[in-house]
DNA sequence: CAATAATTAGAACCAGGTACTAATATGTAG
DNA sequence: CTACATATTAGTACCTGGTTCTAATTATTG
C-alpha cells in the first residue's frame, strides 16, 4: 500500500470531508488539496459514490425548490368521501410530486398529519372545532403515488361545548401508515378565547 | 414584426414563465415548447438576463447553502435563524392569508405543526431523519399576521442510528402557542425501510 | 521475483452551454 | 418599390467539468 502519499482510506476520508464542507469544489481543486492526480480523485469519488460537481449542485437546487413547493397547501387536505357527523368520516388523499422529498419520493410528514387533522376536525359537528392536542404515530413512510385513506372515529364527546376525542387511522391499501388520537375543542363560535387552539370546522 | 410565430414580447413572457415554474429546463427543451430556434431562445435569455441552466442551478444551490450555512437547512417550513446540530434550533414562520381559515383568521393546525416538525427534523444531524411519532398540544390559537417562533431542543439521543427525542415550543411574543414532543428516527440512509416514517434530513 | 493493488496518463466523447460571424426573413418608412 | 431596421436562424469554434475506456507505470507484498 501507499505510505508516502498518505494511505488511501485516509485520503478518501479527507476527500469526503472537503466536499462535505464545500460541495462546490471541483476535481481540479481537489488534486491541489490532496496532492494526487485527477484520475485518483475520480476513482475515489466513484468508490465513495460521490457524484460530480454539477450533479451535487443539481441535487441541492432541487432540495431548495422543494421548500417553495411545500408551502401552498391551504385548503382542506384530502377529499372527504363519507361523513357521519359526530361519529365517523373517511377521506382520500393521493401523494403527488409536490408532497414528497424529490430525492427519495417519501411523503412529508405534515401532509399525512394534515389529512388526518383536517378529517378529525371535519367530523365534529360544531361551528368551530379546533385541535387542542394530538398524539400521533407515523407507522411507515408513504411513497409518491400512494393513496392515503384516512378513517376517523369519534370516541367520546362532552356536551355541546367542550372536548371530543377523535381517533384517526390512515391506510395505504391494507396497511396502516399513520395513527393518531386527536383532542378537539368544540365551541359555538361566540368567542375563540384562550387555553385552546387550532382549527375550525368548514371554511 | 413577426405575426405568425407569436410576437417577441409575448414569447419572452412565456419563456420567463416556463423557466420560473421549472428552472431545470434546458434551451433544447425550450425550443420545443416555443417553436423557435435555439439561437432565439438564447437571445431571449440574454435580453431577459436569465442565466444558463447550470448557473441557475448553482445559484439555487448556493442560496440553499448559505441560508443557514452548512447543509442541514432542509425542507424546513419557516425560516431557520439558528441551528446547533443535535442540540437546538430556532425558526420563524409568519402566518399569512394562505395559512388561515378565511372566516376567523385562525391559523390551520397543520401549518403550526409543519413548522415544528420541520425544525425537529432539521436539528437532527443525520442523512435521513423521519418523524416516528409526536405528542403535541395547541396551547392557544394563532391569528393571521402573527409571527411564530419555534424553538427545538434535543432531549436525548441513542447512538448514530436509532431515535432521538426533540421537544419543540412555539411562541408568539412571550406566549407559548404550541408545544410538542417528537420522536425522530435517525438513519444513515442505506435503507428507508419499514416501521418508520416521514421526513428526512439533508440531501 | 511474480502477482496484485494503486496510481497516473491520455484520448475520445458528452451536455449545455458562450461568443461570434453571417445569412436570411420580415417589416416598415419614405 | 426600395432602403433600412429588426428578428430569426445557421454554423463554427471554444469552454467547463466532467465520464469512459485503455494502457502504462509505480509501489507493495506474498
Amino acid at each position: 500500500m501507499v505510505i508516502e502519499r498518505l494511505p488511501k482510506p485516509l485520503r478518501q476520508q479527507q476527500l469526503l470531508k472537503i466536499i462535505e464542507e464545500n460541495p462546490f469544489v471541483t476535481d481540479q481543486e481537489l488534486t491541489r488539496q490532496l496532492k494526487v492526480s485527477i484520475q485518483t480523485i475520480r476513482l475515489d469519488r466513484m468508490e465513495l459514490g460521490i457524484p460530480e460537481l454539477r450533479e451535487r449542485m443539481k441535487q441541492m437546487a432541487e432540495r431548495s425548490l422543494d421548500q417553495v413547493r411545500s408551502l401552498p397547501l391551504d385548503e382542506v387536505i384530502g377529499e372527504v368521501i363519507d361523513l357521519q357527523l359526530d361519529k365517523s368520516g373517511i377521506s382520500i388523499f393521493e401523494i403527488r410530486e409536490e408532497h414528497v422529498f424529490s430525492r427519495t419520493g417519501i411523503a412529508r410528514g405534515h401532509h399525512i398529519f394534515a389529512q388526518a387533522n383536517s378529517l378529525a376536525v371535519a367530523v365534529i359537528n360544531n361551528e368551530i372545532a379546533l385541535t387542542a392536542s394530538a398524539d400521533i404515530r407515523f407507522v411507515r413512510s408513504v411513497q409518491l403515488g400512494e393513496k392515503c385513506i384516512a378513517k376517523a372515529y369519534v370516541r367520546s364527546m362532552s356536551g355541546k361545548k367542550g372536548k371530543a376525542k377523535v381517533e384517526v387511522f390512515t391506510y395505504v391499501g391494507e396497511e396502516m401508515v399513520f395513527q393518531g388520537n386527536f383532542l378537539i375543542y368544540r365551541s359555538t363560535g361566540e368567542e375563540y378565547s384562550e387555553g385552546v387552539s387550532q382549527h375550525e370546522n368548514r371554511d
